[in-house]
DNA sequence: TAAAATTCGTTGTAAATGAAACGAAGTCAA
DNA sequence: TTGACTTCGTTTCATTTACAACGAATTTTA
């Protein structure tokens, strides 16, 4: 006896879809990333950030790839341990903390990015549409949420 | 010296895409539901699954709702204490549960379910494109990776 | 039909998480 | 210049999480 209840399908429900597909995606490269480089995702995102250009701080980085200060804190620390950056105190502010990738750090990123390039395509090849159209659509719905 | 490193765009890198709609949009809906109803975005979706069709098993919820079993399982205590649905062996094959909406479970679907639509609706109004086709794409991107 | 293997839902546990507290450093205002 | 306030990154702590182990029930296999 459901029928005084409203039919909601939560197959086409978005935040659910989003969801779903976000854990796969996630589950799917940690694995990569874990099984290949014995990283996470948070210290590959740190990693490829670094890349754009050095000597950005803790805060740069959490503003920039969206994560926790805690988590950033954790992950750069993991990172530093393990040789691929390096932590130094800005000057003109005492407070901040420089980060640089190591030589070895460079090199990983260097590996990395074919991997996650090549996870991407796999996941371009799933899609309907073209690509290009999807990661638009998401930069704009990324950036329309991050505005509330 | 960045030079001689790949420059890989993590902004259109369509998992951290997904990774980040997808938290922003679980944070937001997960504070809806807790304020106007105490309940957890996996006790939502257990609720809503079992006004689709009553008396499915924990391991149905599981496999449909794509949730880790021990989650559901700890979901469902929680909506069984809180008097929103019943649990009831199954004569047919004893290691199964049936479960089922109460009358209360019934309201707060009824109640949950028009916020969740609202909801999405406001998603809507943010993307460039019309919602369905998102929910068309989605949905199939969702069918492929779950083929995995 | 007896033993082995599988499935169901629950529970134990170690790791991950996020919010808040914290000390250190810097800024602002009186 | 002193005192209040803010910001930075780390750490603490309570909660959440996922994985594995578990007992009970069922199915498969020999």
């Amino acid at each position: 006896m459901t029928n005084d209840l409203p039919n909601f399908d939560l197959e086409h429900f978005v935040p659910y879809q989003f969801s779903v597909i976000a854990a796969q995606l996630s589950t799917n490269l940690a694995a990569l990333y874990k099984d290949r480089f014995g990283i996470s995702v948070a210290e590959w995102r740190i990693l490829v950030n670094l890349a754009y250009s050095d000597s950005q701080s803790v805060r740069d980085i959490q503003k920039r790839i969206r994560l926790d200060k805690a988590k950033v804190s954790r992950a750069v620390a993991q990172l530093e341990s393990r040789g691929l950056l390096t932590k130094e105190i800005d000057d003109t502010d005492r407070r901040l903390l420089l980060l640089e990738l190591t030589k070895s750090g460079r090199q990983m990123v260097r590996d990395l990015v074919p991997l996650a390039e090549d996870f991407q395509r796999q996941v371009a090849a799933k899609l309907t549409g073209d690509i290009t159209d999807m990661q638009k659509q998401l930069a704009h719905l990324m950036k329309e949420l991050s505005d509330d």
